[in-house]
DNA sequence: ACCTGAACACCGTTCAAGT
DNA sequence: ACCTGAACACCGTTCAAGT
């Protein structure tokens, strides 16, 4: 039954495997991604993958370093060039959240050196001080594993009651801890969380340390 | 052997377990924490736990709500004190480095409320003005929850070469994936990057956001 | 009510054996 | 060189049986 005909011809290669993988966490989420099923899905044996993929850790590097990519900015504003190039991030983690559990526990993947060195090109061009660069790369890096963080948990948390009301208002249950008297920020902030674009909320983040850089 | 007396009287409690717990991810580390060892040191069988506690995320959340502790403040500055409050959470995760991970992956435990309360009741007393505070306070828990994926990741990558310098370096081979002509950025960074402090760092990008609010 | 510990249903990883 | 798939050494969790 597994046999290379069910492969359709298509040989086993780190490519093909990280394909499978990435599929299987798009679309059954980070659980799912066990050898024995990418084993099934590629009609071959678990051990087969070890092959061409030294472990799961491997796998998992190799697949969100196929999807994080760092295009080369074109933007006349370096501010906006930054803004860009961790939208596009962000972006990414959005379409794949298991990218965002994966950058929070593994912050020195390949792909992070991309963003890093990006990052530094820009606040280069910026004009930002030599001395102040390192500072403000590592803001904006944790800026963005922080909302990477974020947007995983959101993820695991959604799929187990889609309505997305009713996931905010368990987090405001959740963070007040059963005594929203003692919370009154969070109950005023009750309103925004519900009403709040991530992604806008992200970029803002982003302009308060690129404002910081300016005084 | 494994009777109450072992346990010298103590009684299994939710608390008892989760000092245990503690015990454990502070001295033998994150992958050391299961319910056969935990079972062990408590002198009990591993389903005895589940009597106490539902499950292991809910030993982890536990185990983060016991060592995140937020202090009333009382420094006169606001901005001080949101300042002093960041850095007690950071000092904490730099003790209990899992609580990095757990945060990471976890971010709305009830510890992380209550630094979101005190974050908002900051950025009240600062003067932010109402519609910027959801944006401000989530900028600030973003900064922390990256400098806490940054530490749970250092300390998880240590153990295995107890060598710092050695470490960085090879966090600096990494992220240049084995073309250092191709991030000048890096490797200007190499140096501070091998002197820095992490704790200033931090505060570093607090200040950055914290004064970007004040524009 | 609380504890015991074997058993269940999984994992990642290895490895002798095949082609 | 590459693949197979059973086997190994673990997990978290459950549950009948005890006290």
């Amino acid at each position: 039954m597994a046999n290379k005909s069910d492969r359709r011809g298509r040989a086993l290669s780190k490519v093909s495997i990280v394909e499978a993988a990435i599929a299987i966490l798009d679309t059954e989420g980070e659980d799912a991604l066990t050898f024995r099923l990418l084993a099934a899905r590629l009609a071959t044996g678990a051990g087969a993958i070890y092959w061409h993929v030294a472990d799961k850790g491997d796998l998992l590097a190799a697949a969100v370093d196929a999807v994080i990519m760092v295009p080369a900015s074109d933007a006349a504003d370096p501010d906006e060039a930054i803004r860009l190039l961790l939208l596009g991030v962000f972006d990414a983690i959005e379409a794949h959240p298991w990218v965002g559990t994966q950058l929070a526990r593994e912050p020195w993947q390949p792909a992070m050196g991309r963003v890093f060195e990006a990052i530094g090109a820009g606040l280069g061009a910026m004009g930002v001080a030599e001395t102040r660069q390192f500072d403000a790369a590592s803001a904006l890096l944790n800026a963005l594993l922080g909302a990477a963080a974020h947007q995983a948990a959101a993820a695991r948390s959604l799929p187990a009651d889609a309505d997305r009301a009713t996931v905010l208002a368990r987090v405001v249950a959740r963070w007040s801890g059963g005594d929203p008297a003692a919370y009154p920020f969070i109950q005023r902030m009750a309103g925004p969380l519900r009403d709040h674009d991530d992604r806008a909320q992200f970029l803002a983040g982003i302009d308060l340390i690129l404002t910081g850089l300016k005084i």
